[in-house]
DNA sequence: TAGTGGTCTAGACCACTAT
DNA sequence: TAGTGGTCTAGACCACTAG
């Protein structure tokens, strides 16, 4: 939460301005006009820098652009990149309904692969969580996540949400930064009876090491039936 | 290139006090200290709110924290997600050497799925170029890319370059927005022959339409041996 | 206590846009 | 010509940090 008022408990102008003009433009179409600067100076009775420190802050975070003789307007919203979403984001963008069974969810001893990856030492204690994951009825997914136990306590026993990510967001672990890599390959005998496919059919193979700052939140591993999964990905922003 | 100078070639102050803060944090280690604004003040002989406009400039991009009743400092270098590149830096960020052999550049009429992705009408003018692409030698992919006749004018007769993002950068036609699909799959008869593989091995398939603002530069389709392609993405960004 | 960044004032002149 | 944003001044008081 943002400090909005001194000690006192007088309101920052500058933060008053800001929000009454976040609240007037909220939902305006790109290209409406915003109030000009010295029609905010007089309204609150300002002077014209804090109506432009108000207006920067907007302006920055791409709410608002100025354009110089002409006015202040409401900007076009920027794309920015796919946000770092889970398998039942990735399904809802589809349309999809992701359900998921349960094959194993506990405390293991973190293999020498899996401690690599959480940057922890072998033998270390991780939850290993592993789903067969579906949308609208059908096997799309075999999914292992290995979370680090000590950014988790307690998780095993809060009972097992739907969307990993959702229960993370609530502990203020979703990761905001991801290492992902993409293979293609075949499965084997277990992999491909948990799929429902025949060994030896391609399958997509989708690792993701999620992060929270420095933290490593999770690994996951995921294989995806070739024939009922293609990943999107957007990349890049606006200039 | 931004405007630093005013009609009668007076440099703006803001932008001169904040280019020589910029060079004087240049490979800076994080968390060393920039001048104080009170001292950029009295060397510049500018109002204070002059140097914090130009502090201001530099915050937003990142390159600067400011710490209250400490100072400003460099900033912590933040992550970003992985930027659009081609194979040729895909190769160089393996420290592989991309080598490439072109089967084919000439202009075609496009057919429907490429006029689609390109947003053209069936039949309109496309460039199609075709590549078996090569890493340390060794066949890796096997990339078509279709371009946007249009914006390219006289693309075919300049000579082909290596890296295609790096001709377009030229023409300031760098993709900086892209919309990736990966799945996994078999390769057919003639796919397989010029990636040297027996028809039906597993490769990945990669599909990417690139744009620079609503303009849909390119579209370009690969296919990599699975065996020697795996694809990393960086997906998010620092709080 | 001295120094820092955060907030704020009450003006000023400029270049540019639209009418 | 009137209105807009861009630049700039010369101060002020505040809260906070560090020695």
């Amino acid at each position: 939460m943002e400090d909005v008022l001194l000690r006192d408990g007088r309101a920052l102008k500058h933060v008053v301005v800001r929000e009454y003009v976040r609240g007037l433009v909220a939902g305006n179409a790109p290209g409406s006009p915003a109030p000009s600067e010295r029609e905010l100076v007089h309204r609150f009775g300002v002077a014209r820098m804090t109506v432009r420190q108000a207006l920067d802050a907007l302006v920055t975070e791409g709410l608002l652009e100025r354009i110089p003789g002409r006015g202040t307007f409401v900007a076009r919203p920027r794309r920015v990149a796919t946000p770092i979403i889970g398998y039942t984001e990735e399904m809802a963008r589809r349309g999809l309904l992701a359900e998921s069974v349960t094959l194993l969810a506990r405390r293991e001893q973190a293999g020498p692969g899996v401690a690599r990856a959480l940057n922890l030492t072998e033998g270390d204690a991780v939850i290993h969580w592993r789903r067969v994951r579906r949308g609208d009825g059908a096997v799309v997914c075999l999914e292992d996540n290995y979370l680090n136990e000590v950014l988790l306590p307690g998780f095993l026993q809060t009972g097992m949400p739907t969307s990993l990510y959702d229960a993370l967001d609530d502990r203020g672990l979703r990761p905001t930064w991801a290492e992902d890599s993409i293979s293609a390959d075949t499965v084997g005998d277990e992999e491909a009876a948990l799929l429902e496919v025949d060994p030896g059919t391609v399958v997509l193979r989708h690792s993701r090491r999620g992060l929270v700052d420095d933290k490593i939140v999770n690994v996951s591993r995921s294989v995806y039936r070739a024939d009922r999964f293609t990943l999107w990905i957007q990349l890049g922003h606006d200039a």
